[in-house]
RNA sequence: GGCCCAUUGGUCAAGCGGUUAAGACACCGCCCUUUCACGGCGGUAACAGGGGUUCGAGUCCCCUAUGGGUCACCA
């Protein structure tokens, strides 16, 4: 390797959404950029008129700002090696196509698409490999001329060796050598006139001067045949990294139908971008210690290539929570509120809940966002309950003895003065002496009176200070009427 | 089906010929405790199977099984 500047590129194609995967390719693509201060390249592949969604671009530029992965050129920022996007570069491929033609490695085809099928269907029929028979190629000089000057729509076809091997070097994969009679002539330039992906990537890439190619393993097989061309124009082939893709299943990929594919959704679901960055990084790939939780930044120091697995992985969302619950526990106070309060507003109309000491219960104890309405819907209303909640073995209550210890809390609750959480716990502790019970034998009918739930964001006391006095007295009694009726 | 690739606990994974085969999530238990959570401690659990090579194999080779990828005028 030179000590060229290294050069990496991240190539989507606007299809309307950020697959996760993609969102992962994407990351160790700066990533490598970045670990060896080189330049990390946005390049929009939209050589497919057919599957243009509106606003797609946009919201790969507003993904890749809002994770942190800043791009050094792109469409929307410019550089030296623009245009950017693929369709805006459809003259320049003709030419290489020609060249390429010109040097007896590829040549016109003009089958349409029902020779085509008939063909395909012929292999089917033979059990033979699906490969493109070469009609074309034994086409004359005067014949192609006089195809052309008629007008009638043609491709240009790579033409493939027909003996030997050809390999290449992947950084993840090692050594991966295939045998050119396996080789189909691939189209690489459509009738259109724009190029196919494979050709456009390859032309692309150089006049680019990307140096490492981070892509997705399914490229894998395809990789000799671009080999072939970078030799064919005499150019240098890069650096090849291929990562395999994301599972929701060991046999299944992740889907944007299932829902739990696009980096969206999980926003949606109130990951932390910062979470999932972290949480994909070490998704198929390791830093080899025991250092789990990484910024962007510490990325960058610890990224290697060596650490890339082969093997396909499953996404697991428990361990997303378990690292999106850290990330939420480390949020300043004032930040987690600014994000809780639109969680609130979903089931709290009571305008007299302090939300901000509500934060301090919720926020540790929160995996993801989307979860917390669940968890405080009882704020704003008493909700039916069980009795069967006053049972716990180990605290010794039940229905009957809670109904008691009720009784006794009640009174007391009515008659504080001063309504904080010192004053509230220290009269229900002065009650716990007077009577000389366990901690538990209040303090639990007391959270399950006020609450109604199983669990909550908080203990008894907490909890009562939350909702205050009055409400307090009013769900205290209703409980007794409850469990006296 | 042809070709390419992979396979360490339920999941992510460390491991580069000699280890009691790390660690994390999840799960279970105990402790702490004002429930749950948090925190602390501990536990269950893996080299896909079979042949080689080697004094010695999760690590190297072969076969089988399973899984993935690819075989488009899609990227």
């Amino acid at each position: 390797m030179s000590n060229r500047e290294i050069r990496t590129r991240f190539a989507p194609s606007p299809t309307g959404y950020m697959h996760i995967g993609n969102l992962r390719t994407a990351l160790y693509t700066y990533l490598i950029a970045k670990r060896n201060n080189g330049k990390f390249i946005l390049r929009i592949e939209d050589t497919d008129q057919e599957r243009y969604v509106e606003g797609a671009v946009d919201l790969i530029y507003r993904t890749l700002a809002e994770t942190g992965l800043k791009h050094d050129e792109g469409p929307d920022i410019g550089g030296d090696f623009g245009p950017y996007i693929q369709s805006e570069r459809r003259g320049m491929y003709k030419e290489y196509a020609e060249k390429l033609v010109a040097m007896g490695k590829a040549y016109y085809c003009f089958c349409d698409k029902d020779r085509l099928d008939a063909m395909r269907a012929k292999c089917e029929a033979e059990k033979a490999p699906l490969k493109y028979d070469r009609h074309c190629l034994s086409l004359s000089k005067e014949e192609i001329e006089q195809n052309l000057k008629a007008g009638i729509p043609y491709v240009i076809r790579q033409k493939m060796p027909t003996e030997g091997t050809t390999g290449f070097e992947d950084i993840v994969f090692g050594t991966i050598t295939v045998e050119n009679n396996e080789l189909d002539d691939q189209i690489l330039l459509k009738s259109d006139g724009l190029p196919t992906y494979n050709f456009a990537n390859v032309i692309d890439d150089h006049l680019m001067n990307i140096t490492h190619i981070v892509r997705g393993s399914e490229y894998l097989s395809s990789t000799p045949k671009y080999n072939l061309l970078y030799e064919a124009f005499g150019w240098d082939i890069p650096i090849y990294i291929h990562v395999s893709p994301v599972m929701r299943t060991a046999s299944k990929k992740l889907s944007k139908r299932e829902g739990d594919a696009s980096y969206e959704d999980f926003i949606k679901k109130g990951y932390l971008k910062e979470a999932i960055i972290n949480y994909i990084a070490l998704l198929g790939w390791s830093p080899g210690g025991k250092k789990e939780i990484f910024s962007l930044d510490e990325l960058v120091q610890a990224f290697d290539v060596k650490g890339i697995n082969k093997s396909p992985a499953i996404f697991d969302v428990k361990k997303l929570n378990w690292m999106n619950n850290e990330y939420i526990k480390n949020l300043p106070l004032e930040e987690f509120h600014e994000m809780a309060v639109p969680y609130y507003s979903q089931v709290i109309h009571n305008p007299d809940i302090d939300l901000l000491k509500l934060s301090k219960l919720v926020q540790a104890r929160t995996e993801k966002l989307s979860d917390i309405p669940e968890t405080i819907d009882f704020i704003d209303a008493l909700p039916e309950y069980d009795p069967e909640l006053y049972v716990h073995k180990k605290m010794k209550t039940n229905p009957e003895n809670s109904l008691e210890m009720l009784k006794e809390i009640l009174p007391v609750i009515e008659g504080l003065e001063e309504w904080t959480h010192d004053s509230i716990h220290d009269t229900l502790f002065a009650l716990i002496e007077k009577l000389g019970v366990k901690n538990g034998l209040i303090l639990w009918p007391l959270r399950v009176s006020i609450s109604g739930k199983p669990v909550t964001p908080g203990g008894g006391i907490d909890l009562a200070e939350l909702l205050g006095k009055n409400e307090c007295v009013k769900r205290i009694q209703k409980s007794i009427a409850m469990l006296e009726g």
